[in-house]
DNA sequence: CCATTGACTTAAG
DNA sequence: CCTTAAGCCAATG
């Protein structure tokens, strides 16, 4: 029988991947910032849907991919509500009210940090 | 093919 | 910082 994997190699789904695997411990980025990175900063919404298929994958971390804001917009998806955030803590990264408190500081911009 | 939805973002108040 | 409205793009029905 199939393996049920949707994609194969694609581009966008994939780079997100990539991105996101290289989001440093105890970091966080947001959806925008690695849409903008692949050149479609108006796609910060497929980035979402991509790590919605981006739990088949255990090298990437979605618990560090927050919204611009910061909030745990996507926590809900997880196996767990609380495990996103439980992640996020794990790592020192401080959440309440679910969202990332000094977001400033631990953001993770790809295309500062990657100097595309 | 058209309509709806969604792990978003930006702008305006 | 919070709320409302509009824009955007792909997947899903």
């Amino acid at each position: 029988m199939e393996i049920s994997i949707p994609n194969k190699h694609k581009d966008f789904f994939h780079n997100v991947y990539d991105v996101v695997r290289l989001i440093p411990k105890g970091r966080a980025t947001s959806y925008g910032a690695i849409a903008k990175y692949l050149g479609s900063p108006k796609s910060s919404r497929m980035v979402g849907w991509a790590m919605n298929a981006a739990h088949q994958f255990s090298d990437v971390p979605a618990h560090r991919v927050v919204n611009r804001n910061g909030m745990l917009t996507g926590k809900m998806h997880f196996s767990s509500p609380n495990k996103m955030e439980e992640l996020l803590r794990a790592e020192n990264v401080h959440v309440k009210n679910d969202k990332i408190i000094d977001f400033k500081e631990v953001n993770w911009d790809p295309t500062a940090e990657l100097e595309l």
